[in-house]
RNA sequence: GGCCCGGUAGCUCAGUUGGUUAGAGCGCUAGCCUGUCACGCUAGAGGCCGUGGGUUCAAGUCCCAUCCGGGUCGCCA
């Protein structure tokens, strides 16, 4: 029987941490075999662990009895080795390698555990799809470049933690069974066996409570929390993600940023060791989407969006008087300097990319660096139009427009704010390294539901109006704009919050510009109501999503590299095969009844 | 729910107009090699071409359905 036991075999270093300055120690190290490179007589092991690799040396004509239990060992066994830390020779030393200044000469070398021949290699050089890794997320993460997120990750979320403790927050911990919410996202629900037909949900956000521990006098909360929305997934959105939520009393909207301010100026010196400029620029919510046509704006690079609608109202191209006359707007981008990127092929190929935000089509004009002009709408216009729109859009030699017409204002400003994302991107402007962030501020506190035909609140029923626009909720409700807050980084929405409302009787006429009855209203948020009723402090929050943070610190494109087992698009873990059925006798004890099966073929 | 891309060896991929025995690199197995470091050399094993149906003399290739993975629109207070 082979020992398998660490016994006498501890490690006294981590493999990736070994350096000149560690030579003539004996060392022992614990880990998996990397790779096995056999030259015959002399055999090297690379042995890896959490910080690095370190190379194994064993010599056939020094120890051959030794050399041959190396000999039997295979990629991803795990192994503890002993012996003397060598300075390699100048000519044998590894620039490569962070410990490439040694090896370990091998004196001892134990197996632990041996190991099967992986799916894939644990190799960051290598691309391996999705599907396999996340059926095997545990070798996944050996990869020293996921090993590297996780740390990253860890470094946030140390960097989170003591930056608020420092600021005066205390981190408390919300329920994870509570109730579920009419309004917002769907929610995961949770049978109750005590309660048959009754059901928990997961929280879509600690949002209500929170709001009450601002109430029991907390004055400041934070938490690293889990999050659970029941929506189709996306590369920056997971069905549980993890938020850093916070919630502050007695403060005002600069209050909250400012303090956030502050932590986002420490994350990205911590982390990335760069220095962010503050404060931090603000654009309104209304100037972001003239600008950007976004409310998440990307700028990092140019190409904002202009408004040529005076000039289209009175032209005789039918597209652009048109939607004027509709009600709409006709808008363009500049992409200033790249024309020659632009073939007729490729711009035709664009009004298919403006067609996935309802844009009808694209239109263009593009003057070469020649001075020769081409364009699909030119021809419509006098020459008076063309120059207005050319000094309209600061037009240059190899520049090209790109117009949108549309009757909804909002189509032509979402699908040229996409394009211009879109375009930047393939013009490589949209540097990862390059951080641009910014808040948006002056949300508009309603938006329209066409699915519910009414006003709904665009960020919670419990976000304060601005004050200037209380006067119009009864009025004018879609003008009124909040006290609500996003912060951007390259084009990615990292967090938001409000100022909440404290006060009853506005928090009651709110409920009512939101076509909620008195019962109903008590109904869904009576422990609220009452709450409030006992003294509620003037208090705002804000919650960012950690896994974005996260993702971008590491100059990542999917939330799912920085998770360590992450859900795949149909919210599947496709390592532990669930979602998954469960015994008759547990859904009877639920007094629970399946009444429709997922079709499944094998 | 819609649209787009993909599924061929353990992994990453190629596979022409439908036409002999489906290939490559890496990995794996065995042998050789005393300083490699993406070690090298030699040999070998390894295929339900996602699944089901259809068209055809003939399907990895064309058609339909379906499953799986990725992106995205809707959705995400």
């Amino acid at each position: 029987m082979m020992e398998t036991s660490l016994t006498g075999m501890k490690r006294t270093h981590m493999c990736g941490e070994l350096r000149l300055a560690d030579a003539g120690q004996t060392v022992t190290v614990n880990g998996w075999v990397d790779r096995v490179r056999d030259n015959g007589g002399v055999l090297f092991l690379l042995v890896r662990d959490r910080a690095g690799v370190i190379q194994c040396t064993f010599d056939k004509s020094v120890n051959a009895d030794l050399f041959n239990i190396a000999f039997t060992c295979r990629t991803e066994f795990v192994v503890a080795v002993r012996g003397t830390l060598a300075a390699r020779d100048e000519a044998a030393v590894n620039k490569k390698m962070p410990t490439g200044e040694v090896e370990l000469i091998a004196g001892e070398i134990r197996i632990l555990s041996k190991a099967e021949t992986t799916p894939f290699e644990i190799d960051d050089t290598k691309e391996v799809g999705d599907q396999v890794r996340l059926k095997y997320r545990y070798l996944d993460l050996r990869r020293p470049s996921m090993q590297k997120n996780m740390m990253l990750r860890h470094r946030v979320t140390q960097v989170a933690r003591n930056y608020f403790d420092e600021n005066g927050f205390l981190e408390i911990e919300t329920p994870m069974l509570t109730k579920s919410t009419p309004e917002g996202a769907r929610d995961y629900l949770v049978p109750s066996r005590v309660h048959p037909g009754k059901f928990y949900a997961l929280p879509q956000s600690p949002q209500q409570y929170k709001q009450l521990l601002m109430l029991s006098g907390v004055d400041r909360y934070m938490q690293i929390t889990r999050c659970f929305r029941d929506e189709d997934l996306r590369a920056d959105r997971q069905p549980e993600f993890t938020q850093i939520d916070l919630e502050m009393s007695f403060v005002e909207q600069d209050d909250v940023i400012a303090v956030n301010e502050g932590f986002l100026a420490r994350v990205f010196k911590d982390v990335l060791d760069v220095d962010i400029q503050l404060p931090l620029p603000r654009l309104t919510w209304r100037e972001a989407m003239d600008r950007f046509g976004s409310d998440k704006p990307d700028t990092r690079f140019g190409f904002e969006i202009r408004d040529i609608s005076d000039i289209a109202a009175s032209c005789e191209f039918g597209v652009f008087k048109g939607a004027v006359e509709a009600g709409g707007t006709v808008r363009l981008i500049n992409i200033n300097g790249y024309a020659d990127k632009f073939p007729r092929k490729e711009i035709d190929k664009l009004a298919d990319f403006v067609k996935t935000y309802r844009a009808k089509g694209l239109a263009w004009m593009k003057l070469a660096a020649d001075g020769s002009m081409t364009s699909s709408f030119a021809k419509f216009l006098t020459e008076d139009e063309v120059s207005a729109i050319k000094e309209r859009a600061d037009m240059h030699e190899n520049d090209v427009l790109f117009v949108v017409a549309d009757a909804s204002e909002e189509t032509a400003l979402v699908s040229l704010g996409a394009l211009r994302c879109e375009l930047a991107k393939r013009l490589g402007l949209a540097k990862k390294d390059d951080y641009k962030l910014l808040w948006v501020t002056e949300f508009p506190q309603f938006e329209y539901s066409e699915e519910e035909d009414r006003l709904v609140a665009k960020h919670h029923p419990f976000t304060a109006p601005m004050d200037e626009d209380i006067a119009l909720l009864e009025t004018e409700p879609q003008k009124v704009r909040a006290k609500a807050y996003d912060i951007i980084l390259n084009g990615c929405e990292l967090g938001g919050g409000s100022i909440r409302i404290h006060d009853s009787e506005l928090q009651t006429r709110m409920f009512r510009a939101l076509g909620f009855t008195e019962e109903k209203a008590k109904e869904q948020f009576g422990h609220l109501i009452t709450a409030f009723s006992y003294g509620a402090p003037p208090h705002g929050g804000l919650a960012y999503g950690l896994d974005r943070l996260c993702m971008l610190l590491a100059g990542l494109d999917s939330i799912r590299d920085v998770i360590a087992f992450p859900k795949v698009q149909n919210a599947s873990d496709l390592m532990m095969s669930c979602p998954d059925t469960v015994d008759e006798k547990q859904l009877d004890e639920l007094s629970i009844a399946v009444t429709r099966m997922e079709k499944t073929e094998e």
